[in-house]
DNA sequence: CGTTAAATTGAGATCTTTCAACTACGGTGG
DNA sequence: CCACCGTAGTTGAAAGATCTCAATTTAACG
């Protein structure tokens, strides 16, 4: 299911570590030197988990943070009612439970969408790197304040206006990265936590889509119609 | 309509300064040891704004980070359609524009509901602690993580579930701090741009719950029945 | 090829919005 | 002091959107 692998240990295959990292430009030690991270080997451990794996659950107590390589991680909270409500859908470079560092318990859970890679990265470490090296601040602020913006996106973007606006805005938002132009699709069941709605209106409102000519899909993947997406989103 | 004063300047009136603070438990520089804060005179002013007064707007570039003393803060965004979303409501001992530390521009709008009373923190001040002190960082990731989880609430509290629940679920969060059964109540405009709902559903919704004996309004202020709301809140 | 979960569709009930009319209230100026 | 005005709040009625529940189809997988 999963899979492990000291980032940085010279003893594994393919010779991984921190400074040769594929992503490093994207990730948490973007902006330090390398020569910072080459003192010590550290415990970073380069994790792949497959679709609907559970990193972490909310209320738990946990010491790692996790910055995604590559895939789509999924953060919920359970409402009063028992039913699940997403709050964050983090991609490579995002960060998943920068909130350990504050009180040392996870606010949400936290499961792949699709297999993902990240590094799982100890407290230890930095806090360690932290007295060290300044620098990390920075670069510590910087994911907070995109895990806000995020946040916020979740509300303006998914929680706001007809299920038509929310659903043609969630497209046009998974497609921004890969292509300008298809995506892969979420399940009816996490875009109706991610959008508030039921899955029923989800569904209906992807068929509608495909009807229309905006969207066609193929196992899993989808491929749209910007412009009219766009129109859509509008309101 | 707005006050200043040095907040640390010993020719204002009252002498205040942040080591006398009469909030200083809660706000940015909660766990700073006096002396710290003594060494200079820092240029960090307290203002009070009368209620639908803008600190700031979405876009602007800006060099002050706001914490509030007193009263309550609204931070919004417009939708595509030019509506106004709000995505946080700010109480004593929160923050506003932490993200001006990241890149220097405001990402929301900031307008005062009721009378509020804050200080005005130079960037550059933080900046300069920031070297000084390393504790001030613990002091920024707690009040950026209360952002993200005052964002959370608002997404799994304030945008989801019926109409009925989302007010139920505000007027209970509202009393949360003064009283536990009391509260001041926002305008209708205010709640349907939190609660994603129109002015006549929410409207409609409070004067639901005065008919049911639920809530008894009078001026702005609001008395509820915990345990009603709180059942109607579930869901 | 059978089994199971996910997605889709229909139809009616329910909720929310829309649009328009009306009321309450505070302040202004005559 | 009072009539007037503008804003915020309230209410009604019909249209529209969403949900609910049940049935059906499709897809996935061993």
């Amino acid at each position: 299911m999963t899979t492990k692998a000291k980032c940085n240990d010279v003893t594994w295959k393919g010779h991984a570590d921190c400074s040769h990292c594929s992503v490093r430009h994207m990730v948490l030690f973007a902006n330090l030197a390398d020569a910072d991270l080459d003192g010590a080997l550290m415990p970073i451990e380069e994790m792949t988990y497959a679709p609907q794996t559970t990193l972490y659950r909310a209320g738990e107590r946990g010491d790692h943070v996790y910055t995604i390589r590559s895939g789509l991680l999924k953060l919920f909270q359970y409402l009063p009612n028992g039913t699940q409500r997403i709050v964050r859908l983090l991609r490579p470079g995002d960060v998943a439970g920068l909130e350990i560092l504050v009180n040392g318990t996870y606010h949400h859970g936290a499961v792949s969408i699709q297999a993902t890679n990240v590094c799982r990265i100890p407290t230890a470490v930095l806090k360690n790197l932290d007295q060290s090296k300044p620098q990390l601040h920075r670069e510590l602020m910087v994911r907070w304040q995109r895990s806000l913006d995020q946040a916020d996106d979740i509300i303006t973007l998914f929680s706001t206006g007809s299920s038509q606006a929310r659903v043609a805005r969630l497209l046009l938002h998974l497609g921004h990265l890969p292509a300008d132009t298809a995506c892969n699709l979420l399940s009816r069941e996490d875009m109706s936590a991610l959008l508030g709605i039921t899955v029923e209106t989800a569904s209906r409102t992807v068929a509608d889509f495909k009807r229309r000519g905006l969207v066609k899909t193929g196992n899993g993947q989808c491929e749209y119609d910007p412009a009219g997406l766009q129109e859509i989103a509008q309101d």
